[in-house]
DNA sequence: AGAAATTTTGCAATCGATACCAAGACCACC
DNA sequence: GGTGGTCTTGGTATCGATTGCAAAATTTCT
């Protein structure tokens, strides 16, 4: 039972399909006895046609298996039922989650996502944006990454493009930013309230704008409440675990006390953890962590972890939705994106 | 700073575009004085054509910033260049891997992914192939799932296929399987050779074939090693950490004594652990704990966790390869599948 | 019944790129 | 100089579905 698999069996490269060529409308319309421009009609319902036709032609693409073809229905009318998505990392649980979000809010509308990864590359992800207009996908959304905004105000003056975790708006652009200065605050000030005073932060890539306020977000929290920041407490992570895991350890070597750590996101925290735990440290009893974003799996760490809520899911779900809505597509509710919220677990503990 | 978005600016949605038209092969043709079928010619080095209007196409294609239109070339080429994957959940972390793999597989070939979920839904599967198929994509990915063989087989008529997690194999068909029976047989006999003799295990999914090779496996070890294994001491789990963290319940109330557990996936060996770390149980003091798939995310459990290693990303490299190799694109290396092996760490011990 | 209004249907042009085929340009050789 | 060959180029039909326009069929009304 070998792991390797079989030689392949394909055809050649260039075989000729099985018996005959798929079936075309106007096959359809010739079995059917009518025109095509009827059997099109019929298809899309965008003229009245007599019962009987109606049926004959039903019949005729039933029959056939007729299935209308794309291309060259897009070249017709210019659409392509498609909507691009720029993500930035397939297998980033947090892309992940968006992701979800953008199917959930395209179910049912006959648009389907073609998805490309940016990794974070300005350079990429203007390039794969090209890619998608190129390939005429109806519009756009943007997933994070580091597109300057006067370029996503150019590429949308092509199609409608929307964008997660920016501010920006425009002509045929919307941005729908997160609240993460808030959010920051929020964790910041948990661990102000429960007693700690000397808190470590592992920041994400100092190249991030949401990076950039979550870092401001703890600088307000800390300023309300008189605490001192020391430099020498924050350190860069990547917003991954090999990241979070490299800076608790330059945190521990720094030889400064601190007691509670607040990381950037979710995958950071568990790299911190990792740290600690190697190292026998105990998380609460020593250190009280928290981290941001509530993946799914944080609920199942142990000990779970506290963590601030950010709504990536409905981030995705409101983004497609606002694309559908721009392509003309009538939409039953609006989804309403919630506020960054704290979500307690078992991470922290009083000083 | 509100975390609604503004209210959409977008044009109305049938609104004419900004100046002109984008340009087309014509237009490029009559800037450079040449007829359209030399502009294809050049665009695709289709046959040699001279210098110096080659030059002046050239030229003409920068100053218009010439796009070629996908569906035109497509619907005269019959070739999308779009890559059809089936997966099943976009926020599956084993999918995820997977479908990393093929977008590594695929980078630089020029073609792109178009990936639908099927939920491991029979119908919604089938349902979603034949959208693949309308939108004439080139090859498809089919990542696990329920469908049937015979379904695969037909749908292979059309265009070249290529599926996970099968023995299957037929004209433009090819399974990548992976050998669980040997994964499973590997865990469960770490766990016996480790002095365990009560071994509870949690399963997949009844309906996966995967999960019941699995079962296979873990029958296996205990047969080889003369272990009577309780039917008591199997539950199903759902391949997620619900299921997992359910299953444990469940076995710990049944009041039947056991020491080591072996989980049907990494998922649910960590909705098992979270069971366990609730109650105050020790892992692996109390109990020795085995999983399965080695996602990314299980080193960074606490305590790291034992597992099976499934090489997820290098079957969706693997599958896209062997897809680009049937479309005829010259490959420079045919990736090795690894063989199953066990990844020892932190959540096993002698009895 | 006949004219007018309305609905149903078909014809043919169109979307934009490709490729077959034949015409034209160029070179070489006898 | 004429003939044959190769290389480059343009004309044009084609891929398959859609749609404006006009003809045909049907209904409505006087």
């Amino acid at each position: 039972m070998p792991t390797t698999p079989a030689k392949p069996e394909f055809a050649p490269p260039v075989a000729a399909p099985e018996g005959l060529n798929p079936p075309t409308l106007f096959d359809v319309a010739r079995l059917a006895n009518v025109s095509p421009s009827t059997v099109s009609r019929i298809i899309n319902g965008s003229a009245n046609v007599s019962p009987e036709r109606k049926r004959a032609v039903e019949d005729a693409i039933s029959k056939l298996k007729f299935r209308p073809n794309f291309s060259a229905k897009s070249l017709r009318s210019g659409s392509t039922m498609t909507i691009g998505v720029l993500t930035q990392d397939f297998d980033s649980l947090y892309f992940a989650r968006a992701l979800k979000g953008i199917e959930r809010g395209l179910e049912g509308s006959g648009y389907a996502p073609l998805v490309v990864p940016g990794h974070w590359s300005p350079t990429e992800e203007a390039e794969r944006m090209r890619l998608l207009m190129a390939r005429k996908v109806d519009a756009i959304a943007v997933l994070g990454g580091n597109l300057r905004d006067s370029e996503l105000i150019d590429f949308a003056r092509v199609q409608p493009i929307v964008v997660t975790g920016r501010k920006i708006t425009g002509h045929q652009l919307q941005g729908f930013d997160f609240d993460n200065v808030r959010g920051a605050l929020l964790a910041t000030q948990h661990l102000i309230e429960l007693g700690h005073t000397s808190i470590a932060y592992i920041t994400g890539p100092r190249a991030h704008p949401d990076a950039l306020d979550r870092t401001e977000g703890f600088f307000q929290a800390c300023r309300q409440a008189q605490l001192p920041v020391n430099p020498a407490l924050m350190v860069e992570g990547d917003y991954q675990e090999g990241g979070g895991e490299a800076a608790m350890l330059r945190l521990l070597d720094s030889g400064i006390p601190f007691t509670a750590v607040f990381c950037a996101n979710d995958q950071t925290l568990w790299g911190a953890r990792m740290a600690l735990y190697r190292l026998g440290r105990a998380v609460p009893g020593e250190f009280s962590l928290v981290g941001f974003d509530d993946l799914p799996q944080s609920q199942y760490m142990t000990p779970p972890i506290t963590t601030v809520h950010q709504p990536i899911f409905e981030m995705g779900l409101a983004a497609a939705q606002a694309l559908l809505r721009a392509l003309g597509v009538a939409l039953d509710a609006e989804p309403a994106l919630v506020e960054p919220y704290l979500v307690l677990r078992e991470t922290t503990r009083p000083r």
